[in-house]
DNA sequence: ACATCAATGTACCCACTGTCAACATCTCCG
DNA sequence: CGGAGATGTTGACAGTGGGTACATTGATGT
């Protein structure tokens, strides 16, 4: 009987180690989210942990999934912000501003980015491409199609691109050789790297 | 067989640890690499190593730079390879071809990609901007502003960006949700991407 | 009331890092 | 030559973390 998994001993207890599990993961990146420091910090032997997942990748599966839905809605809400009617200027707005979203979110919650993209057994790379940021992407993305500002052959492989741009960013700006690059010149090279894409994208359309 | 300089106790152990630490790298990752394998492996004692790294990390920091390093010969290879003789086709044929053996270089030794940017306590992160890979990007940049195809304006934080793009790519493929993409498709994805780059950085110019 | 099973705890094993101490060699220099 | 100093060896140990075996507690259904 699925219904609803009651709290026999401690009170819904997979839902509290999640819960547990990415405040280190927000605090100290996934190497941070040690299985008996879960347990410890919720009040409950290591063991208890292993009733409600198979292994720690298990859990950091699941604390994944939950940054990766915080980093949507990141990027849902600077989607709202945009004021634009035009609609090419408009799309263009859109996608600007996820890219920045994107990478703002990688910025100021570190922790939570790295265990959203660190690869796990438990989780197929197939369903990831095609949920949460990804598709709000593909959504931008087409809306420049339907704006003229993209060519419907020029969509193609657009979304890959725009997401590896950014991406790359947020890695080199947070583990890799660009870390330590003052907040002033990651803005401009953020910038940059927007309209690059932008321009890139967009090129020879009006 | 070896017969060359067999010094005193080993022979340079410092340059054997570094050695075997890196073949362990290309197999298995940053986490292969295992201090007291790459003691075994060079048949020597755990504790030798520690005479000439202060811990595993420094020994990791090491097989890095080396990776690093192989990663910009990769690079050289392709920009050597290009035949073309017009600047600016030149030019923008050896952006294409850096951006390609970059992320080809990932995808072909992905434990040694992985290891180069890994990020350690010891190396300093200004240190890695100016040096490798990121030079020879730079020239090919530079190049591309005085055939003309790049203003001077434009020129700047370019670098930046095509790292960016051609890293986030990497990445995406290695790690991330677009792993165990078909390798066609990962072509298509690559080609997208430098022709998006290239016509974003030249976009406005001849 | 009692069997059952989920939930939890105690006590392990294993791998890896990092130390320490004592001892064995080899090189070089006075 | 003979000692200083760097190099390598052996063996042990503490700490951390993942994972498993087995026993125990407690809620539930009949």
């Amino acid at each position: 009987m699925p219904a609803t998994t009651k709290p026999y001993h401690h009170g819904n207890l997979r839902a509290a180690l999640v819960d547990a599990g990415a405040e280190l993961a927000r605090v100290n990146g996934p190497d941070g989210v040690v299985l008996r420091e879960v347990a410890r910090r919720t009040g409950v032997s290591h063991n208890a942990a292993y009733r409600h997942f198979a292994d720690r990748d298990e859990l950091l599966s699941e604390i994944a999934s939950l940054a990766s839905t915080q980093l949507e809605q990141a990027m849902q809400r600077r989607l709202d912000g945009v004021r634009e009617t035009d609609p090419a200027r408009r799309a263009r707005a859109q996608l600007r501003e996820t890219g920045r979203a994107y990478v703002e979110f990688a910025l100021s919650e570190p922790g939570l980015f790295a265990v959203a993209f660190c690869p796990t057994e438990t989780d197929d790379p197939t369903s990831m491409a095609d949920a949460g940021p990804y598709l709000l992407l593909g959504q931008v993305l087409d809306e420049l199609v339907e704006a003229g500002a993209i060519s419907p052959a020029g969509r193609e492989g657009a979304d890959v691109a725009c997401w590896a741009a950014v991406h790359g960013l947020s890695v080199l700006l947070l583990d890799g050789p660009l870390r330590g690059l003052p907040p002033a010149d990651r803005e401009a090279v953020l910038d940059k790297l927007l309209v690059t894409i932008e321009q890139g994208l967009t090129g020879s359309m009006g």
